[in-house]
DNA sequence: ACGAGATCTGTGAGCGCTCCCAGAATGGGC
DNA sequence: GCCCATTCTGGGAGCGCTCACAGATCTCGT
């Protein structure tokens, strides 16, 4: 009742012109805050639009700019590991924030299955969103190669292999993967494994090539045992393989942290100490890290600002501003904490 | 590039009626599946717009018929909880899937600071939405008081308990506190403690008065400790406090999964073994509870099921249908694992 | 005092769509 | 064959806004 009173009530840039006593071109001019207007017109506007409580109609703006100020961000994941993987929400806030900074809408959009994929490839040449994030996309993805077609506004966060021409914002997973191996090795360790995920998109393979190369001469294939997800499950189907193949590991290289949670998981059911028999490093400071027992040590990745800088790269491009069509690395850095 | 020339070039409306050879009208009429129209028209159309890649342009369509399609989802938490808080991903998904399945595009809100809350208001006053759903607001809510006022066709998750009037959909948080509790009492334990949480809102209420009822005259007020949110850090807090009000404690009814996490983090740290010496139960049935050593026995919260049933009713109050305005409660059930 | 340029303002046109009315075509019933 | 109800269609009007253009007003150098 109340909200259709409001409704049909709600004033208009008329309404709004004719109580400051001028035309609507002025008072769209002031909305817009262009250029030739002067002070009394100004004033004479804002009051009243403070008066006649006057809100902006999107949808009559957006229909003549052809412009919808939101932007999608597609969310690329089984619905479990959304929940699961913690990057991903800090990554949504990250963009959030400098998106409604900016004065635009963040739409999410979860992809599921491949009706939900459909569904999003049609939302996105509709006209509905300016731009688009994408986050976390595999080699071959469908949606990334729509976006790649239709030349929308985009980012990716994280980098799929096969796309080009889209700019990315990502880490440099392989130094820090070679980092984090190499400060394990320093801890006295001599045989070293590793707990592969996500093998399928740039990250997953990056922090394998980045292990082998920190290893060198004493890199062992049979020590590399590939899981399919990022996820605390896999991590302890992961290690009981590892532990299967080579008994006497001791030091583990996971390649998340939620892997590493569940590679603990097993050590200690299996009895063995840590950092004391084997020490354990994850990725990603995420809160896994700090909740596991003993807390992890890990390579710190900068998910908000990932997120947020993929929102000022596409913002950027709706301006029509020029930018680097390759990406952009963000620094990452080892916290060291007890696991190793 | 191509997105500019794929805009300027995209088919309206006309475009489609040249090409089937009908009016506008017509077209307009077979779009929105209207009666009177043939069925030789309706074919026409329906090849036209296949010919010319049609799609329609919303902010055409939103400005004439006053409806932008788009449910708000407002969360109002820290940023530190949304990341942590499993149920709200899983509200999230459950709401986006009723809403694709009807055509509406969810459009989430995310309230962290007063800045926030205020632009938040003003997008919903402003015409953005033609519904809201809000999770887990508080006492005192100033969006829900809002929402209440411009009475905007809007559901609770969980309900506030000084708001009037806007349906809710939640469990029947005393109820199962009660029977968990019960339960946990029936394994032979003397002295039960509870971790409380939330207690600006009705589930954090609700689930004490549960706990108090079930003890009856067992209860003792020193053995309930009160922290301010549902995470693992407040979990950690409040069992160092309870352990140092009743060393001998051998129960503990912790408010959430995440709590429960963090109190037997605090029973490994201290000695003590669960289900051992200490049965410990959580509430939510979230990952958190699968996860933890031991895995927790817990309420099962159907916490989809929540989103999805709000989502409903905020749909159906649009299409004008009667809402029972009071709420619902959805069934919950103990899930027995080994913490206790 | 005059005119060129800068500054400011009003207004017609139109974005793509739906609504609604008037009128055309169709189909029975007599 | 005629009339009335039903079915179907076309097109004017207008949603609230921005854009572009033309005209009005001001500023300042000469």
């Amino acid at each position: 009742m109340i909200a259709k009173r409001l409704q049909t009530t709600r004033a208009t840039i008329n309404d709004v012109a004719a109580v400051a006593g001028v035309s609507r071109g002025t008072v769209s001019r002031v909305l817009n805050s262009e250029v030739y207007v002067s002070d009394a017109a100004k004033k004479a506007v804002e009051d009243a639009i403070e008066q006649v409580g006057y809100v902006r109609n999107t949808a009559a703006r957006n229909l003549v700019t052809r412009q919808s100020h939101a932007i999608g961000l597609i969310v690329h994941e089984p619905h479990s590991l959304f929940l699961e993987d913690p990057n991903i929400g800090s990554i949504l806030l990250g963009t959030n924030s400098v998106l409604s900074d900016n004065d635009y809408q963040l739409v999410s959009l979860i992809i599921d299955s491949d009706r939900d994929s459909h569904r999003v490839a049609e939302y996105l040449t509709g006209g509905f969103v300016d731009g688009v994030i994408i986050v976390s996309a595999r080699a071959h993805d469908p949606i990334a190669r729509v976006v790649s077609q239709i030349g929308i506004p985009a980012a990716f966060v994280g980098h799929p292999v096969d796309i080009e021409g889209i700019p990315y914002v990502g880490i440099d997973n392989f130094s820090a993967a070679k980092a984090i191996t190499t400060r394990l090795m320093q801890t006295g360790r001599r045989t070293i494994g590793m707990i592969a995920a996500g093998l399928d998109r740039d990250s997953g393979q990056d922090r394998v090539a980045g292990f082998t190369a920190a290893l060198g001469e004493a890199f062992d294939p049979e020590l590399v045992v590939k899981v399919p997800l990022y996820a605390h499950a896999s991590g302890i189907e992961g290690m009981r393989e590892l532990l299967a193949r080579a008994p006497h590991v001791d030091g583990v290289f996971a390649a998340s942290d939620a892997i590493a949670a569940g590679v603990l998981d097993v050590l200690r059911d299996t009895g063995r100490s840590v950092p004391g028999d084997v020490g354990v490093v994850g990725f990603d400071d995420s809160a896994w890290a700090t909740r596991s027992q003993p807390p992890l040590s890990t390579v710190h990745q900068p998910a908000g600002q990932l997120g947020r800088r993929a929102a000022e790269s596409v913002l950027a491009q709706i301006r029509g501003e020029a930018v680097d069509s390759a990406g952009t690395f963000l620094d990452t850095h080892i916290v060291w904490r007890d696991s190793a």
